[in-house]
Parts: C-alpha cells; structure tokens; sequence
DNA sequence: AACGTGACGGCTT
DNA sequence: AAAGCCGCCACGT
C-alpha cells in the first residue's frame, strides 16, 4: 500500500484531451514507495521509471504537495548531483538529511556518491 | 495570452 | 567543483 496520504483528486470528467488532474501522480508515487531502504533516486530517474520520462519537475512538484506525516518515502530523491532540493541548513534540508543519515546514507560534504546509493532497480 | 516560479537536468564556464 | 545558463513542464496570476 501507498496510500499515507495522497492528496485525492476528483475523477476524470471529460474523456477529450486534458490529462486528469494528478495523471501520472500515482505511478510516480508507486515507483518512490520502492525505493529501498539505503537508497535513493534522482525526480528524473522517478519519472523516467514512471513512465514519464523529461518530468522530473513534475515529481517534485508532486512531492512538494505530499502531505506532512505521509508514509511516501519522498526523503530518498535527491536531484541527479546527488544533492538534497533544499537551501542547504533549512529546516527541511536538515529533516532530509537526518532521514538519509538514519539510513546509513553517508554524505561526501553535502552530497551522496549516487554511484554507490543510487537504487537501481 | 504572457509572464513568473519551482523539491529538475544537462552543458558550459 | 561550483555556478551560470537555458531548456523543460505544470501552475498561478
């Protein structure tokens, strides 16, 4: 289950072109609910493996939206240099890291060697 | 419709 | 190695 807290959106009313709101948010949240514990994945490697290749901003828009206290692991994507999204020694960039730590994820100054963490399923 | 704004990414400096 | 630049995509004004 994936479900800690997806922000519901109404279903799809008109069946022309316009995606559904939220179209892509559930397989983006599926593939981000794999990554293992001790990884992490880059939003564009969330896309891509969503089936949404080129929609990396799209994953972090999703994640941005995610509810506080939601069991989405969105603390294991980083951005594809392996660093944390956030101004460096914000709160939020604090709680990620602390997360990764916890993990045994370790940083080289403020970034993860992805060649050794990156999930790779 | 135009323009600004991001939890992005790849390339160039 | 770090910072710019610019392309990209989805949204709000």
């Amino acid at each position: 289950m994936i479900d800690g807290g997806l922000p519901h959106y109404g279903p799809m009313k008109s069946t022309t072109e316009t995606p559904a709101p939220g179209d892509g948010q559930l397989a983006i949240l599926l593939v981000i609910s794999r990554i293992p514990r001790g990884r992490v994945a880059s939003y564009g490697q969330v896309a891509a493996l969503a089936g949404l290749p080129g929609r990396a901003r799209l994953v972090g828009r999703i994640l941005s939206r995610l509810p506080a206290g939601s069991n989405i692991p969105w603390f294991r994507v980083v951005n594809a240099r392996g660093q944390l999204s956030f101004a460096t020694d914000s709160s939020a960039w604090r709680r990620q890291y602390e997360a990764l730590r916890e993990e045994q994820i370790e940083f080289r100054g403020r970034q993860i060697n992805l060649a050794l963490y990156r999930w790779q399923p």
